[in-house]
DNA sequence: CCCTTACTGTCAACAGTGTTGGCAAATGAG
DNA sequence: CTCATTTGCCAACACTGTTGACAGTAAGGG
């Protein structure tokens, strides 16, 4: 290999490996039994070597194809959860409202990869950084929208992230009681309320640093 | 049932063998390695040789005193929280009072025990267990005293958890922003006033499939 | 056709993990 | 002293993520 000849085109970062289109249901194998795996045993505990087992290839072509394990990982969450349009609800509805969205899918299962993700990121720093991420760019844009005119909205829905990641951790992974049997339409309501709380109740002067 | 074991040695806390009073510094050493691996590192990757390390022992010799790395885990978490008297604090501030217990512990780093098993609860089902076991031991009585008329004490007090979880899980451990670095007492003032609604307001009428 | 080249797959091995059992030294009771 | 128990060290096992060498395989060009 010369080196006149090697195109230096952006590998440097890029997760864009070059694989030929034969191997397409391999990788799409190996994926989907890693999304299986992660969610039900969580990160550490689901092991490539069954993941590769479940996919029927070689545990070598799980390294080929997706580079590590938490390279894997990351492509199994990569997920785009379409939070509804929140601009046109009642200032007065959309704690309830987005208690229904996120709580929602929790309800019925349509969480496999934000589960795997949760029970992830306690021990993970890039799961972690993932959630930062999908706060970011789902959560704090459809407040945004529905408050466009509140200064306080960033600090507001870090709050209301607090009460819905603390109702899914202690229903849905921990499965605390009397949280995890709780009937689900009093728990929308105790939980949409408090999410109202924190969107609408005065919050108290932290200028005091800001001198 | 009671048992008749009063005296809670500091460190005899080994499953079902007997050890000579000789081994006491190693136990204690190990013991403290790994409170404080644990709670850094996480339940997985922190590693028993590394402890072992830490502790000036070998590896072996952990696994003769605690049996198991799960067992090693469970007598690291075994803490007596002391949570203050609520039955004299007037009804409305309750919840300010318990948020200030809660994330005061936290917040000036006194959280050792529970951080590891916080951080290995979502993956170990033992973790999350312990969780339940210190949410009705602790928790669940304290509230009970203080509003010992309440017939849905125990919906809220489960309500109230979630509240408080998702806030140590976001703002210490996953430290997702804003609420890692949002101001404490702006923090508090908004956490104690949810915990505080869930406390006091009218719970929606679960009874209807319940009979 | 063969030849070249890149892609796909298989296998063995390495360092690291929790865990176990064997064996030597130390300690204390008789 | 002898002897049994405790304490410690060491090597090994089965498992993990990961790597590299090697063998088929499809495609394209002479």
């Amino acid at each position: 290999m010369s080196s006149e000849n090697v195109e230096v085109d952006e590998v440097a970062w890029a997760p864009r490996r070059r694989f030929g289109p034969r191997s397409a249901p391999a990788r799409r194998a190996i994926l989907e039994a890693a999304r299986a795996r992660f969610a039900e045993d969580g990160y550490e505990r689901a092991t490539i070597r069954a993941i590769a087992a479940d996919a029927g290839v070689d545990p070598a072509m799980v390294m080929r194809y997706y580079g590590s394990k938490a390279e894997l990982f990351t492509a199994t969450v990569r997920v785009a959860s379409d939070l509804e349009d929140l601009s046109t609800v009642p200032r007065d509805e959309v704690g309830r409202r987005f208690a229904g969205a996120m709580l929602g899918r929790w309800e019925r299962g349509e969480n496999k990869p934000e589960e795997a993700v949760l029970r992830a990121a306690p021990t993970h720093p890039e799961a972690a950084r993932s959630m930062q991420v999908t706060f970011e760019e789902q959560i704090l844009p459809a407040l945004r929208n529905a408050f466009p005119d509140d200064p306080d909205i960033d600090t507001r829905a870090g709050l209301i992230l607090t009460q819905g990641l603390g109702t899914v951790l202690c229903r849905y992974v921990l499965k605390i009681e009397p949280v995890a049997s709780m009937d689900f339409e009093q728990l929308l309501d105790a939980v949409g309320a408090t999410m109202q709380h924190h969107l609408t109740a005065p919050l108290k002067d932290a200028a005091a640093q800001g001198r």
